[in-house]
DNA sequence: AATTTAACTGAACATTCGTTCAAATCAAAG
DNA sequence: CTTTGATTTGAACGAATGTTCAGTTAAATT
């Protein structure tokens, strides 16, 4: 065969992503066509065809990768330790994260209800099991007697509430920085679920 | 003339707006038609025209009605005592409004970036005002020393993120009440401020 | 230089969109 | 019962939607 696997298209590739990325988190999913997806990549809407069976796929792609990228950067953190320091460092990597990604995160939350049910149950799965990691490590805590008695599962969706909150107000040139941002939120959260 | 003001109309009229917050908040502003909220009202799309001029207009009085009332409802509530109560009062207040008014509340806070620039400003200047009223109970707190001196813009941001939060998993039929679910949030919002 | 084929264009497809409006309908007033 | 006008229908409007595909372009192999 003449020419190697892609010489536009592994350039093209990415930037259908990307442009499906930002645009859908400016605008949300079915606000964007497919022919301004290919506008901001500077091809013509037929042309995105080769990337990406249909725009379903594209959405679910994006989710998709945020979901095993955020779970895979967590799984690469420490594991060890008391309750305390492991609810740190989930406080910090949750924030540090979703101040990174804060495009992906957006698309997570906002567009779950326009997956088709099958790809929404795959990515609800991924997201609960990120949900019980933060969960594991409150019963942790309760277990070790650092952490009040309470209801480990609406804790846990009041913290991540809390944290992803973040994304809606951050502004990188804002006020404050990242590590700024990072104590304020550690400190609620510690005396939120400490006894 | 003859037929007094709205024979029909003041059916209609109503369930139009009633549908369309469905609608939208089931499955997105963008994602529903005007024929579908008819056939949901049981009238052909173009009767709709007698009860809103256009399909952002619909949005933009769902929200308005909604900050509308949460102000107005705030508004009736205590407004003398310690900041511990009012912070109190605030906490059961938010859980119970947005515990009553799913459909309101998720409308209000997706489809923000569906409305045109003026509509957002109106909106966002009203939300604005909502998120004033806690910010102030807890400069009050600080001053009065019962809560930890910290950066109370962000604490605010945390806090309503954090209340807003319980719509995305409360479910009437579910393992809690309401009341029981004001007092675990009351709970973590106390701790979290409180030196 | 000739050949091969991945990448892309540009037009077309059947639907659906928000919106308009003349005509039909129908409940209340005279 | 007739008149009146609010209310609704049903069809139509141009524009936009997601997707398909025959044909064109151009890069890489031979």
């Amino acid at each position: 065969m003449a020419r190697t696997a892609g010489s536009h298209s592994d350039i093209t590739g990415p930037r259908v992503l990307d442009a499906a990325l930002r645009l859908f988190a400016r605008h949300g999913y079915a606000a964007v066509s497919m022919r301004q997806i290919a506008k901001e990549v500077g091809v013509q809407a037929g042309a995105l065809y080769n990337y990406t069976p249909d725009k379903q796929s594209l959405l679910f792609d994006l989710m998709r990768r945020h979901m095993d990228d955020l779970l895979a950067s967590r799984a690469k953190r420490r594991r060890t330790g008391s309750a305390l320091e492991k609810l740190e460092d989930f406080t910090r990597f949750h924030i540090r994260y979703h101040l990174d990604r804060s495009d992906e995160v957006f698309i997570a939350y906002m567009e779950l209800r326009n997956l088709t049910p099958e790809n929404f149950a795959e990515i609800e799965a991924l997201r609960r099991e990120y949900e019980n990691e933060l969960e594991a490590i409150l019963r942790q805590g309760e277990e070790e007697g650092v952490f009040a008695p309470a209801d480990t599962r609406i804790e846990t969706m009041a913290v991540i509430a809390m944290l992803t909150g973040v994304t809606t107000w951050y502004r990188v040139e804002g006020r404050l920085s990242a590590d700024e941002v990072e104590r304020i939120y550690w400190d609620m959260v510690r005396k939120a679920v400490s006894v």
